[in-house]
DNA sequence: GCTACCTATGCAATATTTTGCATAGTATCT
DNA sequence: AGATACTATGCAAAATATTGCATAGGTAGC
């Protein structure tokens, strides 16, 4: 249901492609709602066959056409509509398996799952490192924003701040995963005189 | 996928029947992993039919009976297995429909929406809440404990974390609100003479 | 007595998401 | 020359999740 809305609201600025959205749906959108170009093109139709979306064909010389999409009014109604329509206030999950996996810390899996945090950490400052950007390029002055762009950069506030939070919790995590490794009897590599 | 291991991840301790679990998944696994108790219902028996869990029934005076299902070795193995296996590490996306409502931001929908954050503000508190009293009573030494239950401890962390972060976003999104809602010419208010 | 909610289980339909496949030309690296 | 990656679109199957319904007795408040 939202992902429909989602797209809608990538085309609020522009015309894009499915292709452009699928990689819309990689950056900052993608934050909050993932998708894949898949699933993108078939809302695209569906979108379509509800006209509250409408394309426009462009060639290019040598590459597949593209399909431009863009809002009908129609749409842009739906969408009004639909913000402000019932909320399904699902406090957010964070649908990780690490966290499961977490549960069931042992011996056995300490170092393999030390390692999955730290690959979090790399990438999720390599995402930070974008939001980042992102602030400093359209986002420095936010007083002067219009008003939409403020909603934008809340969300974009939000999305700065979990990883930051996210940074230091891992941190932590791998801190406690060390001090809990030294505290291991050395049973496995211990010269045993058996 | 994740769910059949989170069940048994649950199933570690203490034997549970599938109401026990759906309510566990009201709780602390469901902050990582939320479930329905239908969907705990035909995992279980999924997992029945894998041998990885086993049951046996209580009968209750006037209820209905208890189905109590238990791990059993050839489940502890695939559980031990799956930690150690292959990770999808999609970086958390908050799957929340109200950050694509704030790209939507207007003068239409801004009381709304900041009502739909402090809603969220209110929830966020309660659980946090129910984190941190399950922090005291259970974690207020994590020194000392085992090695797996270390592994639940940093889980729970970051929910606690994760939750004041979201907490200090939303106060910090009420006040840019509040700021944006100051500079709006009051249009539809005003005594217009026409 | 009626209403609402809790314990306790589960089926079925629908909606959503993921994964695999398919096509086709261009560009870049080795 | 061949491998890999990028642009660009889309179908189909499988896995997961949500929603609605169904049963059945117990407890608590009005």
């Amino acid at each position: 249901m939202a992902l429909r809305f989602a797209i809608m609201t990538a085309l609020l600025d522009d015309e894009m492609s499915g292709y452009d959205l699928a990689r819309a749906f990689d950056k900052s959108l993608g934050f909050f709602w993932h998708a894949s170009h898949q699933q993108i093109y078939r809302e695209l139709k569906n979108l379509s066959e509800r006209s509250w979306v409408a394309h426009r064909a462009e060639r290019q010389a040598g590459r597949p056409e593209r399909h431009l999409y863009h809002l009908t009014p129609a749409g842009r109604k739906a969408l009004d509509a639909w913000v402000l329509q019932g909320d399904r206030m699902r406090l957010q999950e964070s649908k990780d398996e690490l966290y499961i996996k977490l549960y069931n810390l042992s011996e056995q899996n300490i170092d393999y799952l030390a390692g999955r945090l730290v690959a979090r950490r790399e990438a999720m400052m390599e995402r930070l490192y974008l939001y980042e950007r992102i602030r400093r390029r359209h986002y420095a002055d936010p007083h002067s924003l219009p008003l939409r762009r403020k909603g934008v950069y809340l969300a974009l506030l939000s999305g700065i701040s979990q990883g930051r939070q996210y940074l230091a919790w891992v941190d932590e995590a791998l801190e406690i995963l060390a001090g809990a490794k030294e505290e291991l009897p050395a049973s496995a590599v211990s010269i045993d005189p058996a």
